[in-house]
DNA sequence: AGGTATTCACATGAAACTATTCTCTGAGTTAGG
DNA sequence: TAACTCAGAGAATAGTTTCATGTGAATACCTGT
């Protein structure tokens, strides 16, 4: 037995197809950005001023996901200091938030608070007036002279939660600070962003703008083979996987995150599998994983109201392909998986609750989550209509069966644990 | 036939409520001088 | 009298509920030919 063991983490050490796996994972910033070198170059001359320390104009990338945003920001942002640093001049922070992060999301309360953090201070978690904090956050950047530089990452996902006031009062901060200058970097995935926010924050926050257009297949090609052939040992990756997962990403607008995952999923696979190589069939065993991988998790980690409202619409779902196929017979016009709308789920949901002496949610409150459900890309939402009959929701279900089966366990499972 | 008006069954929004977590404050208590 | 404890007030958040209003199109109901 020992002995067996010890063959697995020998082996694990010796056919590891890795020689540095960090490289694929989506944290790591490379030496070098390939085919962003416009954006680089116009980000850094518009944030170069900060170096003589004087106020740059607020700027704003825009660019779907995996488009190198962050990477390029982050990269300026290092330089920049770097620079900062040599030059021994004024003052230079700059601070990096992603506003999407869990701890930080939803409440302007708790992006100052992580600022603030991260510039040194303390804030407790609750308590506080948002008041007391604003005046913290002034407090602690206007202790001495210096140059901030916000980049806040994924902005748009903030200002959808709450109101636009908050970015309108950060770029009215500088008025009220006497030492230090603000200036704020804003990155969004939504391009539809700029549209939406008031015109006053809009003026005052995009003064510049610039656009990350999505990698084509072969930027893509080119970006995995230059991380693959450090990441991975020599000779391990079979020939067209590399074109095969660029291909498989430029179809997802071009992420090239995405991508990057895609092959290092794929080398774990392989790598279970004993295979001395990467081979193409483990890209698309890689690429259903992840896929599983995505749905169970989110099931997994949902509360159990969001759990039995899952389930009413797998329950139906099941139950409507057994009944259209008994009555195909009498009505073949009728379509394969007929769908199902909001009040069959929540009457289901109803009964599914007090056979579970479950609380019962409002029917409101199920059709956020139905809706929630949507965002998640679990099922598949339309409001339609149908005249006299109501309007409602159509619901499908979207989870490939395979795993259809695994969830209705997790999720009774957890049930019985009630 | 052609044109309005209704109506269904929810969708969508806004506000208010509840439970929980956390800070802060000040009264009461305690121990030591 | 200084230090400590502990209850209560106030804030913020998540998850709801309540109340109100909106909506697309199949049907009902007119209208005049």
């Amino acid at each position: 037995m020992v002995a067996k063991i010890q063959e697995i983490f020998d082996s694990v050490d010796k056919d590891s197809l890795f020689r540095n796996k960090s490289l694929l994972q989506i944290n790591h910033i490379p030496e070098e950005i390939p085919h962003r070198d416009d954006q680089i170059k116009q980000i850094a001359s518009i944030l170069a001023p900060v170096l003589r320390g004087e106020r740059t104009s607020n700027l704003f990338l825009y660019g779907k996901t995996g488009t190198g945003k962050t990477l390029s920001a982050l990269f300026v942002k290092d330089e920049l200091l770097k620079r900062a640093d040599k030059n021994n001049g004024p003052k230079l922070k700059i601070e990096y938030l992603n506003c999407k992060l869990k701890k930080v999301s939803d409440t302007e309360y708790r992006i100052l608070a992580e600022l603030i953090k991260k510039l040194g201070g303390e804030v407790p978690t609750t308590g506080l007036p948002t008041e007391a904090v604003y005046s913290k956050f002034l407090e602690i950047i206007d202790q001495e002279k210096q140059l901030l530089v916000l980049i806040l990452d994924e902005i748009d996902q903030t200002v959808k939660k709450i109101s636009s006031d908050f970015l309108y009062n950060l770029t009215r901060l500088n008025s009220e600070l006497s030492k230090t200058q603000i200036c704020v970097v804003g990155i969004s995935n939504d391009l539809t962003f700029l549209e939406e926010i008031d015109p006053r924050v809009k003026s005052s926050l995009s003064e510049e703008e610039i656009v990350f257009p999505p990698y084509n297949a072969l930027q893509l090609q080119d970006i995995l083979a230059k991380r693959a052939s450090q990441a991975f040992k020599e000779g391990v990756i079979q020939q067209g996987v590399i074109a095969k997962c660029a291909a498989y990403a430029a179809r997802e607008h071009g992420d090239a995150r995405r991508a990057l995952d895609l092959l290092r999923i794929a080398g774990e696979v392989a790598e279970r599998e004993r295979s001395t190589k990467i081979l193409l069939k483990h890209i698309d065993e890689a690429n259903d994983k992840i896929e599983r991988d995505k749905v169970l998790d989110v099931i997994k980690t949902e509360p159990k109201q969001f759990q039995l409202v899952l389930y009413s619409i797998i329950k139906l779902q099941e139950n409507k392909g057994k009944k259209t196929s008994g009555q195909r017979t009498l009505s073949s016009r009728k379509e394969e998986n007929s769908p199902i709308f909001t009040g069959d789920v929540f009457s289901f949901y109803q009964t599914l609750c007090q056979s579970n002496r479950a609380e019962i949610l409002t029917q409101r409150r199920v059709s956020d989550i139905i809706q929630e459900f949507d965002m998640l890309g679990i099922i598949n939402v339309r409001v339609i209509s149908k005249g006299r009959g109501g309007r409602m929701r159509e619901i499908k279900l979207v989870i490939p069966p395979q795993i259809i089966n695994k969830a209705k366990e997790i999720i009774e499972d957890s049930l019985n644990y009630i």
